[in-house]
DNA sequence: CGTAGGTTTGACCGTTTGGTCAAATTGTCA
DNA sequence: TGACAATTTGACCAAACGGTCAAACCTACG
């Protein structure tokens, strides 16, 4: 019955069909949260995008709420890969550098994503503040313990790690949640990321150089 | 007839009632529209932040939209005014130090209105694009071209003036936009505008000394 | 006072919304 | 092939939505 709906929220979609629908519906919404917020998006605008009727989306995911979760959790694993692959052993400003290079990456190439997790926090992460909490917390602290053990050998210069981290997240999401900004402000309707990673590479290279 | 209400949106309101109820809804339509987008907020809610019945409000405000422009337009002046305020009289790095500073102030006692310009520009700036494109565009372009003068002068590190200018925005405003996931982090549930300060202080002093 | 204009409200309307359901269609596999 | 499960759909529903309107209510001011 439709317990097979249900299932599938747990476990990964069997059949061919289900495979291709879900993918379908979760490009689709990501699409419509991402500029429209999760209230502002409707269970219509998705399902158009993803070219099913309404009810056949249902189908596959129960309720609006549950295609705003499967795009959350899955974007939470992808947002804290960049940090992960902090490397202890490596040289600690490249490592920065690389960090930061990842997480510009990400913007240039995943802004929707940037925006369905900046329209999240703005409305207070309802829906994933407990991840933060835990998480996000626990792998930022264990980095921060990293950079200060960089800082303390004299490797960087020092700062608060935990504020270091919040500027890279915030220069470089910028060019993805405020890229219409930028866009204006520069005349050029799109961000140069080129551009971007130039001055962004200068700027950390200057605030971490011993 | 009606036609005061139309009147009210050109011309401040007259009436003592009509400017205390004008405030009244505006404080609270900033409440809601700042945690839910434009279309994830609704009349019924504003109405009810603001203590009065939907017909009252719409009284006053002919529909949503005209709310929203009101707010976005208010915004728009003192968004811009730090940033006007830039002094080519001035010491350069204490003048872009001073500008930093008043953004962080405004992340800190304004962050529903920096919440309100957050969600418009992450939804492709639909209401305000125009007013990027020109007002903002000619004054970033007339602070950029002092700022490379004080580079080209040696008073400040060369960068990308343009660059510069929006690491500041992302910065500052990352503390309000973002401070639920600043509080989650840091385990204190919200923002120490204090470290911040002090760490962008250190941050943009590293950036700008020649 | 009184009355004219400003203000407030309950009842209402058409549309959109998230979601349901039985029936029809398609896919799978012995 | 047949038969059972998986998929798709049109019709539908109750609630929420933005907005309207006439009538009732205030309030300033001569």
């Amino acid at each position: 019955m439709n317990e097979t709906a249900k299932l599938e929220l747990t476990q990964p979609p069997k059949t061919r069909i289900q495979r291709k629908n879900h993918a379908l519906i979760l490009e689709a919404a990501l699409e419509v949260f991402s500029t429209h917020g999760f209230r502002g998006a409707t269970v219509d605008q998705i399902a158009a995008q993803a070219g099913l009727s309404k009810p056949n989306l249902l189908y596959y995911f129960a309720t609006k709420e549950t295609i705003h979760v499967a795009l959350l959790s899955r974007l939470m694993e992808n947002w804290l890969a960049p940090l992960e692959a902090l490397n202890a052993d490596g040289a600690p400003i490249e490592e920065l550098l690389g960090y930061m290079h990842r997480k510009l990456e990400m913007s240039r190439d995943y802004p929707r994503e940037s925006r369905l997790f900046a329209n999240e926090i703005l409305q207070g992460a309802p829906r994933i503040l407990p991840s933060l909490e835990t998480d996000l917390r626990n792998l930022v602290d264990a980095k921060c313990l990293l950079i200060q053990r960089w800082m303390d050998a004299g490797q960087l210069a020092p700062s608060d790690p935990y504020h270091l981290i919040f500027s890279i997240w915030s220069l470089t999401q910028h060019y993805a949640d405020f890229g219409v900004q930028v866009g204006a402000v520069l005349g050029t309707g799109a961000v140069d990321f080129e551009q971007a990673h130039q001055h962004l590479t200068l700027h950390f290279t200057r605030m971490l150089t011993p």
